[in-house]
DNA sequence: GCTTTCCCTACCGAATCACTAGGGAAATGG
DNA sequence: CCATTTCCCTAGTGATTCGGTAGGGAAAGC
């Protein structure tokens, strides 16, 4: 009972932070996995797969030896945190392990479904349209901004 | 890798079911748990503990015997998703386990927590604002319709 | 050929998830 | 009082996932 209705989980988290010091790092110079490791405290063997799931996922490129490393395939004004988080963790949101189109709901609960499917709209909206320039960068989209200075958006329960 | 970076458990769905159930019902008639069960298909014994959650959580009375079953401790429009969901699962967003507020970013992650924030108010405010009362009546809240009207918000990614 | 770095497979303990089993306690009906 | 019904509580369980480790192999550069 104390876990939470929705997490994200530390892959997702990790992921954007690997991505994020690639992005700020951005003049084709390339980091190495342990640097990442060292600057954001993420587990260095961990890490290197999750960077190997960018890098299959398209997102980051790599290169082996001396002067090796990562660097973003992509501009970071062009991958969304989105993105990041399906390529190193799946769908974004799901319920019960399964995306909402599949799910079924039968009497009084039949409007879950687009109550569910309005929830993961919404999500999609901010994590699609911020991107990994404007987190680096610290320049949120304005209605991310709005949202975020409410300061009852910051108050626990 | 296959999972999600959001996901809403089975516990959270059953819950909100079972409330929908009650909430539909509602008219000083009690739901026994075996008849909630077999209306949305939630295992039984698995259902029972749940409800246990919603009743210590204040969201439902119950009463033993021939007669007993469950109903709702308030009515239907003032509990809403967000409250069900809480009692039953703990709270509604949290990253890597905690809550954004205890996080701490470094470097160009720094932005990252009121990404996170913004995200969870934006939950929030729709799972706050949508009661049971909204969902069983099929009645959505004029934003939320909006958002789920969408057509691309029911394709896959 | 040597170092550096990425890359791959496998493994691991602990936790969590979704559920089940079994019985005890209260309310009702007779 | 007794039987039935229903909720209530504790404990357990198999499967899966989570977060992380270990070890070595393959390529790039000097």
């Amino acid at each position: 009972m104390d876990n939470c209705g929705m997490r994200i989980s530390a892959r997702a988290d990790y992921a954007v932070r690997a991505a994020l010091e690639l992005a700020a790092a951005e003049d084709d110079t390339s980091l190495k996995a342990e640097a990442i490791a060292a600057a954001q405290g993420i587990p260095h063997k961990f890490l290197e797969g999750i960077l190997g799931d960018l890098r299959r996922g398209g997102l980051v490129v790599s290169q082996r030896g001396g002067k090796g490393g990562y660097r973003l395939a992509r501009p970071a004004d062009s991958i969304a945190i989105a993105d990041v988080i399906r390529v190193a963790d799946g769908p974004l949101v799901s319920v019960r392990g399964v995306r909402p189109p599949e799910l079924s709901y039968g009497g009084p609960a039949e409007s879950l479904l687009p109550l569910w499917i309005a929830v993961r709209a919404n999500v999609r909206k901010i994590l699609g349209e911020v991107t990994l320039a404007h987190v680096a960068a610290a320049r949120l989209p304005d209605d991310v901004v709005t949202l975020a200075e409410d300061p009852e958006a910051w108050t626990n329960p």
